[in-house]
DNA sequence: AACTTGACGAGGG
DNA sequence: CCCCTCGCCAAGT
């Protein structure tokens, strides 16, 4: 039962690192997979620590699509920046496109084969 | 044990 | 489309 006590933040980071290169997750979107009784904000708060976790932590971005870093921990855009660099495209606004960057672990995870992609 | 804070998010103006 | 408010939960004081 009380698989959790402290090991949701496993399970975070379990998923932050099956992230790929180029895609990013938003926090609301982890929050829904731990399951009820976790929301966005938890996520942000687990990703705060996760720098200290080896997990890609820059490619947790907000529903909006832009960087909630904040501008008061890091020097400004840096999560921005090493996304930028891993193939991600912000516009001026520091805002990228979800529809085409956003990730989901169940979609190359459960479906590791599909037999009709050679159709 | 209560109050405050914070890498969030949806909704209304 | 930008800004403000309110709701949510875990942690630190």
């Amino acid at each position: 039962m009380n698989v959790d006590d402290k090991n949701y933040r496993e399970r975070v980071y379990e998923i932050v690192r099956q992230i790929p290169v180029g895609k990013v997750m938003t926090y609301g979107q982890i929050a829904d997979i731990l399951g009820e009784g976790y929301t966005a904000r938890t996520v942000g708060f687990v990703m705060h620590a996760a720098q200290t976790e080896s997990v890609p932590w820059q490619r947790v971005i907000n529903s909006q699509g832009g960087c909630s870093t904040g501008k008061l921990f890091l020097p400004y855009n840096v999560q921005q920046k090493i996304l930028e660099d891993e193939g991600v495209f912000f516009n001026d606004k520091g805002k990228c496109d979800l529809e085409k960057y956003r990730w989901s672990p169940d979609a190359s995870e459960e479906e590791e084969i599909q037999p009709s992609l050679f159709e």
